[in-house]
DNA sequence: TAAAACCCTACCAAACAAGTAGGGTTTTAT
DNA sequence: ATAAAACCCTACTTGTTTGGTAGGGTTTTA
């Protein structure tokens, strides 16, 4: 399941795909429009940042708009920032891999299985971008 | 992510299937083989057992077996009881819907994707059974 | 009839989720 | 230049979940 903080995160990216190209939007904009409460909200956009999803502007007329074009940006993308690994284990994942004990990857069924799962659920999270989410 | 409860449930089970129609297994010996707490195993297996993947049989000799044969038993069904939802978000879980504040199902973005995902993953989990893990 | 085996309840520590509180720093319009 | 606007940062809190442990009770069958 998505954490409440990437719900928020992807209600609050709508907002700014909505608003792409009008200037930075306030952060208190974003909170008041999308019911997220605002202290919160400033950490995950914080994050965000970070990652080079979003800039900032500071000062007066500032705030938070999207770094490139929306269809540039991956839910995929998205979802490793806020929430970690998309993989269901950790011996699959190919931005979070551990190794796993217990269960020789070449031939663990689980493994396969969820390698499949990975790829099927990758392949629709790595073409999906912001774009899509208006 | 699985939690480490259905990874251990699910290398339980391949012990179960590995010996299938050779009698009850006993929890020590699961436990030993598979190198998982006992006690803790013993509740997984009782899940499992009151949601009828399993079977047991008490008393000396006893143990636990598969109640159906392994290729009857589907993936999906022990995450779902192992670790609730496999949906990336409630307003797309088939077995455990709960709609979305703040999001009309009919024209929401996220909910497209994820239902997509959802789509992808079920096609995978649903056709994949017990047998699949050896 | 006692040992083997499952069954059940309670408790616990650590980690994580979902925030809140409060203040600091930087920028820019005036 | 300066004050208000806006982002930036740290620490704390509260509740839930995870991953167990402890200890005993009940049922069965050799």
């Amino acid at each position: 399941m998505l954490s409440k903080k990437a719900q928020y995160a992807f209600r609050a990216l709508t907002h700014l795909v909505e608003n792409y190209n009008k200037g930075p939007v306030l952060i208190s904009e974003i909170s008041k429009k999308k019911k997220i409460p605002q202290k919160f909200l400033e950490s995950i956009l914080l994050g965000l940042k970070q990652h080079d999803i979003l800039e900032s502007k500071k000062g007066r007329g500032g705030g938070y708009y999207l770094k490139e074009h929306p269809s540039q940006t991956y839910i995929a993308t998205v979802m490793r920032i806020v929430d970690g690994p998309i993989s269901l284990l950790p011996c699959v994942s190919l931005y979070f891999y551990k190794r796993c004990k217990n269960c020789n990857e070449k031939r663990c069924g689980l493994h396969d299985i969820m390698e499949n799962v990975r790829d099927a659920t990758l392949n629709i999270l790595e073409r999906r971008t912001l774009q899509d989410l208006v």
